[in-house]
DNA sequence: ACTTGCTATGAAACGCGTTTCATCGTCTAA
DNA sequence: TTAGACGATGAAACGCGTTTCATAGCAAGT
């Protein structure tokens, strides 16, 4: 492998000079340019990115901390922020972290070592304050709802729509309404707990312990949802759905139960997705996409900012 | 920040003392080992990975090629790949290329400047001779049938089972079979072709040109192959569909057509999605998980070899 | 007593490009 | 004419860890 030294002495040049012509720095004579571009074709050579990286102390690698691949919300997000990247000249390194903490760990170690200029945690488990310890290392940004002035956050107020879609369910004269979420413990989860029980409050409705419905992610999580919905003696008859996926499996199973929607359930998903256009759900649209663009906007910024985004309730025919 | 070279100036060793109990080589002795491990924790160090990687020579980070991130296919290839990663201590470099071939470029760019260890390729337009020119810096898988002694390759029999499928629904009783592609001129686009008109040869059926359906990936193409399908005097009776994707936007949006599935056209799908069994479309399953493990193992190995995998169809309630 | 062989350790070379600093010639504004 | 600006260029320092090689002590085998 030929080395910029070895071009240096075959174009007559410092090796300052011939790292000059390679970065395009402009106090480089004509002449001594092409003899360097020249020395260049003749041995093939090309740099090692690793010195670069060594030298420049940077690597414009961004790391993306995400628990699943095949979830069309995080390919979303994923595909903003990749979008976003390709036009900024940075690549990324994933890291699809089944929401196991060693491995969001990962992506923090690579940031320390300088394998990463920054991170992208688009869900996590680690605790903020692990993540505080690292800001020292580069910039890390959230997509979750906080403000911070340690980290970027790009987010949707996530109380607002859900209270608007419940206010919305109990306009069209449901009584009975349940949801569903991921975690228990999950970012928003305690924020939707919150904002549906003021709204029971509200409105004097009595608290019902099992319409809140845990684990529903993936198309397949709709069966448990189902199973569980039909054991109740009471049935929610409206559903706030944490995931256009589960929506659509509800839609899609709910005959296999005996259940019409919307007239025995009206359901709400959450996204926007195609499937949810298909089947003409009515849903939460999000912008995604934009939203991972913004991440990675600033996660190559240099001041913090907490960004919200807009969303729309889409009304169509599961309610 | 603190180096090794002050790590063993403070704990009164050499550099390479250092270095060896950073990677735990055998011979060092208690005592100095933790003087460095105390000098370690009072400074806080951390290795420099840029320099790590310069030094060895090697990245432990993999690229990977593919067109989309949200689509089903590929994402199952990338679990696939990513899992085996994670179990090999490798980090994985997207590259989603949209099919343009600078983006592929990129990645066989980093590949050359020694920032990738290697480049799995899920799919491409880049020609195969360009691919050749870059073995020299480092493995190259790809994710196709092909028999060759440059890359390991990772596939499954197309012919054999679009073969198969074709002589499935003739058993049912269908004689006008139409297919769906994605690319005309994609890796598996004229594999398709010929065993299409093959199987038309064998059982003296006449050809039609526009039984071919050109550009279904997602589900929202079905749209359009319905309305091709539409315009068509006499319409195919059954289709054989490259993605479930597909297959799912017809089955769900056939009714509003007039269309009933499969009295009017039966299909068969591909990959055997979540949706697939939620919507019981009969479709081939592939492994694809399986077979992004293999690509990432056939990256690390040193020997090339081209591994076929099984596929299955599955019967359900569309054909 | 003597050769092997293993443990332990460090100096120095190596991987490679970037950047600061100093130098020198030339040109322009005063 | 002269100070200051600007273009061009290279030596050397810098970023940082790994690895080879040489050295030396010490134990086991002959």
């Amino acid at each position: 492998m030929t080395n910029i030294k070895d071009l240096a002495k075959r174009a007559g040049v410092s090796v300052t000079t011939v790292s000059r012509v390679l970065n395009h720095h402009p106090y480089v004579s004509d002449a001594k340019r092409i003899k360097v571009e020249r020395a260049i074709e003749e041995t093939g050579y090309s740099q090692n990115m690793n010195a670069v990286h060594l030298s420049k102390g940077k690597t414009n690698v961004i790391g993306v901390i995400l628990p699943f691949l095949d979830h069309p919300y995080f390919a979303q997000v994923l595909i903003g922020i990749s979008d976003k990247a390709q036009a900024k000249g940075q690549t990324l390194m994933l890291f699809p972290t089944n929401y196991e903490q060693e491995k969001e760990q990962e992506a923090l170690l690579m940031l320390r070592q300088k394998q990463l200029d920054g991170v992208i945690v688009c869900s996590r488990v680690t605790p903020l304050h692990v993540l505080e310890a690292y800001v020292q290392y580069g910039p890390i940004v959230l997509l979750e709802q906080r403000h911070s002035d340690k980290f970027s956050t790009v987010f949707v107020d996530h109380q607002g729509i859900f209270n608007r879609a419940l206010e919305y369910l109990y306009q069209k004269g449901h009584r009975n309404i349940g949801y569903t979420i991921y975690r228990r413990h999950g970012t928003h989860a305690k924020v939707r707990e919150e904002t549906y029980h003021a709204f029971l409050a509200r409105h004097d409705l009595p608290f019902n312990q099992d319409y809140c419905f845990e684990g529903a992610l993936y198309l397949e999580d709709s069966m448990d949802v189902l199973r569980k919905l039909m054991k109740l003696k009471t049935s929610p008859t409206a559903l706030l759905v944490t995931s256009d996926q589960v929506a659509a499996g509800l839609f899609i199973h709910a005959k296999a139960f005996g259940l019409t929607i919307p007239e025995d359930v009206a359901i709400i998903g959450l996204n926007d997705e195609p499937i949810a256009k298909a089947l003409k759900l009515t849903t939460v649209h999000i912008p995604l996409k934009s939203m991972g663009e913004a991440l990675l906007d600033q996660v190559l910024s240099t001041h913090k900012e907490n960004i919200q985004f807009d969303i729309t309730l889409i009304e169509r025919q599961t309610v």
